[in-house]
DNA sequence: TCAGAAAGTTATGTTATACTAATTTTTTGT
DNA sequence: ACAAAAAATTAGTATAACATAACTTTCTGA
């Protein structure tokens, strides 16, 4: 037998200060849950990750030690400065890969969220600038949601769920906030995309459905759908 | 607390029939350690992964019980034709992430490598697809290996190390066997890559270095680096 | 041929991450 | 205010994949 050159190695515990695949997922997640600053509810991260309580106190527990998380028991956790540092490497990582799918892979913005969640764990920062280099430094993804850039910084307007808007007011859809394919594909069938211009015709009480004009046509959709789609009030 | 849609899960232990990332390491490991479809050894396997032959042994055992692996206790390891499968299928992931790497993200030939073997295991066919379009579906990556089709047909030719070719031959290197960057870094330097036409002009003994004549310039290398080019005699 | 070396395997332990079941703490509705 | 419900945690179990140490099998060379 010749001689045989080692290759990079596996590693099922990443060596060093790296990371696992779950640690960032929850930092990711928490950082999604988290909006203002809230603590995140142990139950909340939970279903968004499809793990069961008990899992997730545990995870939270070794993160705390690692110092990624502030835990107090019974009140949920909010991300350090580190954490938060990471979840948005990560959240670049997904929108920025995504983006690249889509501009460049012949990808449909419905079909490129399983393949970021996978991605996103692998690939290095070189490649994601050398990404976002050939995408000319994109600010926002293919749903409408920003992209922080290298540093971290995220340019996050308000924008208002459509399930919000009262009826009679006109908005410009600006985000889909959901990885789910098929209700984004039920969106972009609709029309219902960032960039388009909607008229709430009515809305119902009791997370009733809306009547909507987009571009003419009238649509009807579930309250659940509209406050997914975040709007904003100024124009196109 | 609003709705929470759960995203796509993560999992440790891949759900199903789905391998783990070591799996397809191993497999691909023993794939491109047995020549001819010669048994593989515990040690050799367990050089190449950079792990201890106990953890090899076991790991053969798991893959042999999930019918990927024929093993043979003390006689080495073979693929079935299964286990084939899929080591050609992560052989073409990684020779094609290669290689759109260096051909549509401006990575050098001696970089790919470690990134390659990252997102080897994150990405989709249907992205491994893609990218194959993209390139116009090259059939050797930047190192000259071959690159397997979707059906794990590959055109492999007979390639003689540089190391074996007698003093006065020329003959014109098709592929660096190694993902050692500085190796590749320093092979490129001398100008000896796939393509390049090179006659031997002296060739020592005894794993002796060897006098190359590379477009005109005189180079000296070791016999552990020309045993890694693999050269054909049938001219440019 | 047979003893020592080399190769391979088994036994046992560790870590990360998940699970279920049982328990504790907090919230909520009357 | 307090019991029931909900939320969170702890305890105990499992699995994948590694490690070290000890043992077994195979190879090799005088």
């Amino acid at each position: 037998m010749g001689v045989v050159l080692p290759l990079a190695g596996i590693s099922p515990r990443p060596a060093g200060d790296a990371l696992t695949r779950s640690s960032e997922d929850y930092l990711k997640a928490i950082y999604r849950l988290s909006s203002g600053g809230a603590p995140v509810s142990t139950t909340g991260l939970a279903l968004r990750l499809e793990l069961t309580p008990a899992s997730v106190s545990g995870m939270i527990k070794r993160l705390s030690e690692q110092g990624l998380v502030e835990h107090a028991p019974y009140r949920g956790v909010r991300l350090t400065l580190v954490g938060r540092r990471i979840a948005l490497r990560m959240l670049r990582r997904h929108r920025l890969i995504e983006t690249y799918l889509v501009a460049l892979l012949g990808y449909t913005w419905d079909t490129v969220h399983d393949e970021a969640e996978r991605l996103e764990h692998a690939v290095s920062d070189g490649l994601v600038d050398r990404m976002a280099a050939a995408l000319g430094h994109p600010r926002f993804d293919p749903h409408g949601d920003p992209i922080p850039d290298v540093d971290g910084r995220i340019t996050d307007f308000i924008h208002v769920p459509l399930s919000d808007v009262a009826a009679g007011d006109t908005v410009t859809i600006r985000r889909a906030d959901t990885g789910d394919a098929e209700r984004l594909r039920y969106l972009a069938s609709a029309g219902l995309v960032p960039g388009a211009l909607v008229k709430v015709v009515d809305s119902q009480p009791f997370r009733g459905p809306l009547k909507l004009d987009v571009g003419g046509a009238e649509r009807i959709i579930g309250h659940e759908l509209a406050s997914l789609l975040l709007c904003s009030r100024d124009g196109a």
